[in-house]
DNA sequence: CCATGCAGTTAACAACTGTTCTCCGTAATT
DNA sequence: AATTACGGAGAACAGTTGTTAACTGCATGG
């Protein structure tokens, strides 16, 4: 317990959160290059000018609040392919792995839907710099999951190349899934779930058949 | 040669259309939800009232936009998926599919960058009409990948619903392999033709094994 | 304990936004 | 030939925007 801030970074970062928790409520209703620096503080309730001690712009908001939502996603990404199973079932664990994995997927969506809102909205969205921080970081995960799957028995024979492919693949139909369980009403998810399901099935299928 | 339009209507459309390649042209570096009406105004040079007698709103424009841009799309999606290959090579001509599929979609990314990138963009974006008109839109041409896919020998034993979620994956495949193309440097084109079509012959050999 | 640093405030700036109302010219209708 | 319908222009409106400058209060480090 060590105090390690100051009250008054502490107080800083406080505010500085609390302009993150704004924006990402802000943004549930347009995208980031609509967003104003006055509406935003004036949410947060300061002054427009505090705005300034914090970021330069809010495309730089826009960059920070990549960090925020996708650091969020990071776990449930090595999770989805981990899976860490239970060993026990000898009959088909794939299937069970998917099922775990799309359950995965619809409760990170539910606990943290703006998050997943602002990743899917920006990907491909107005602003350069907050596009290309996505880029990065997703580019990230799929070496992670690159890694998770080489040390899987299934990937034996399988070139690094290919490997990332596969991990890409994966990690765009993650953010697709989720964007379709957000934008799924309440009692749509379960056919969302099934789409998905069969989805990463297939894919899995083709993996399995990969070589030769 | 009928006149079919009153010189009127004629002149009309051609300031509607007007309209459209301006916002096209602006949203390149932004998105919908930040487009003003007398920017878009500004760029096709008329009175900002003028915007009325078109549009409702920007969002309006933005739904008009879907049906230019998508139906520019709606060759390609068939074209990809049909792929009317010349008979003779009785080697596999899966891959020689595959090859022509993503050719096609490099051509049409080349010659309209703007709609996919409306599209890319929109489809999450911050307008809720537009959004819904961009997926009814992705739906019906999943619709029409699952009719022209039935026709195909490889589908026999297929249900219709299994038939649709290969069909969604393959329309979402191409939107984010378009897209990828559009952000790519025209070094890098190759290098996102390789990974795309490693992709769907992945998927390909996910759909050769599903039954059974 | 005092001087410095810095998060946040207040006030003001020109520029811009969407929308309404009134008007103009002319193609279309009769 | 006279009237109507309508695409577009013009001016004005109240609000909003991003950014600047000079300020205040207080936690911090010497």
């Amino acid at each position: 317990m060590s105090h390690s801030l100051g009250v008054r970074q502490a107080q800083k970062q406080k505010t500085r959160q609390a302009f993150l928790d704004a924006a990402l409520g802000l943004l549930e209703e347009q995208s980031l290059s609509s967003l104003g620096l006055r509406e935003v503080t004036r949410a947060v309730g300061v002054a427009p000018t505090a705005f300034y001690r914090h970021f330069h712009s809010t495309a730089d908001l826009g960059v920070a609040l990549v960090e925020e939502a996708l650091g969020s996603l990071h776990p449930m990404i090595s999770g989805t392919v981990s899976a860490s199973g239970d060993p026990g079932h000898t009959h088909d664990d794939s299937d069970e792995r998917i099922d775990r994995a799309v359950a995965l997927i619809a409760r990170h969506v539910r606990g943290h839907p703006a998050h997943i809102r602002f990743v899917a909205r920006e990907r491909n969205g107005g602003v350069q710099k907050v596009r290309a921080a996505i880029a990065e970081q997703m580019d990230r995960f799929a070496e992670e999951v690159r890694a998770e799957l080489a040390k899987q028995p299934e990937s034996a024979g399988w070139s690094d190349d290919d490997l990332l492919m596969l991990a890409g693949l994966y990690v765009d139909q993650m953010l697709v899934t989720a964007s379709a369980f957000l934008e799924a009403a309440p009692e749509e998810e379960d056919q969302v779930a099934r789409v998905a399901k069969r989805r990463m099935r297939l894919i899995s299928i083709g993996r399995r058949h990969w070589l030769g």
